[in-house]
DNA sequence: AGCAAGAATGTACGTTCGTACGCTCTCGAG
DNA sequence: CTCGAGAGCGTACGAACGTACATTCTTGCT
């Protein structure tokens, strides 16, 4: 139609459609037609809006860990003590298992292209800082380290084995990832 | 050519050479051409051996977690006591960081496709489980959960931070969670 | 030697893909 | 009202894909 309107809506509606068709189908299954359709957008958009195909995912995995991050925020921020820390790392694993598989998807999708490709591998290594200096607000920097570690171990195998595992189980792993040394408060 | 020739090293050089494909281009990268020309056997051979590529991969990963469980028990079986345990597991944690980036870019192939398709959920819930029975010859179950959970993450981290993680450091983590209440030996 | 069986292959078809590019349409300045 | 400028779009092209299938070749039996 070339309405020659600018809009800027236009992007992020494609950006959207993007990661739900990541969702759905994988990165191996994302196409500019599949894309377009999903948006509602002519074919001929995704090319003026967007250099190429790897310029889209870039942008739209970088949409995603946004999201997570603020997750990791909104979770890390209101605890005040080591204790109140280690629950509110138990309840941020489950939200992050808690609703659909939307979000293992997209975090296995952008972990396979980072494996292998320096630009996304760019993108996980930020995502990981960001996640740390939420952990480091309430535990030492050896302690984050090996916490970020589990809590991406935890989430990934939860979601792998549908066996249940419950908050306990994750509070009491989180405890001891936590307690250093012989002693602990 | 037609050699009339039943060849059983054709079945596995595809299958060597689809994995070594996938670790280079990805799943997404994967066609029955490509892999014909690696394998140096004609394309017919693709549809010959295999139904298709679906099946093709399932035994191609299915062969990669084999050797992954071999490995585990390469490690995990000499160990007596709990401390050579601990040393082994945070060995072993090296041991698949070590080498190439090769193992670490075909399991997140493998998680994400297993994230989607229930058919590739079974492999990896397979894997998962017999990993864990090693695992328990050295620590009790919910022991072993976790640290099965643990070894996935620092595996994962470790390989997307480019940050090294000395020996020390994962030895550690590991004594962390295995080390169960207020105290331990 | 001749031949049936079936292992192995080459090729061709219909689809889908990414991207380039010439075109249309709207808007604001004059 | 006129008319650039540039935002936005439809289409077409070449390449790559998965797969089916007719065909070729070897082998073991008679």
């Amino acid at each position: 139609m070339a309405t020659g309107h600018t809009d800027p809506q236009r992007r992020e509606r494609i950006i959207a459609a993007t990661l739900d068709l990541i969702a759905d189908e994988g990165v191996a299954g994302v196409s500019h037609r599949k894309i377009a359709a999903r948006a509602g957008v002519p074919l001929g958009s995704m090319t003026y809006h967007f250099r190429g195909i790897d310029d889209l995912l870039r942008e739209a995995f970088r949409r995603f860990t946004d999201d997570i991050v603020a997750l990791f925020d909104a979770h890390l921020a209101p605890p005040t003590d080591r204790g109140q820390a280690r629950t509110a790392v138990a309840d941020l694993i489950h939200a992050l298992l808690g609703g659909s598989r939307r979000d293992l998807v997209l975090t296995q999708e952008l972990y396979t292209l980072a494996a292998r490709r320096p630009a996304y591998r760019a993108l996980t290594q930020e995502w990981m800082t960001r996640s740390r200096v939420h952990l480091e607000r309430h535990f030492d920097p050896v302690t984050a380290r090996q916490l970020d570690a589990l809590i991406e171990g935890l989430t990934l195998h939860r979601a792998l084995a549908q066996e249940s595992q419950d908050h306990a189980f994750t509070l009491e792993a989180v405890t001891r990832i936590t307690t250093t040394g012989r002693r602990a408060p």
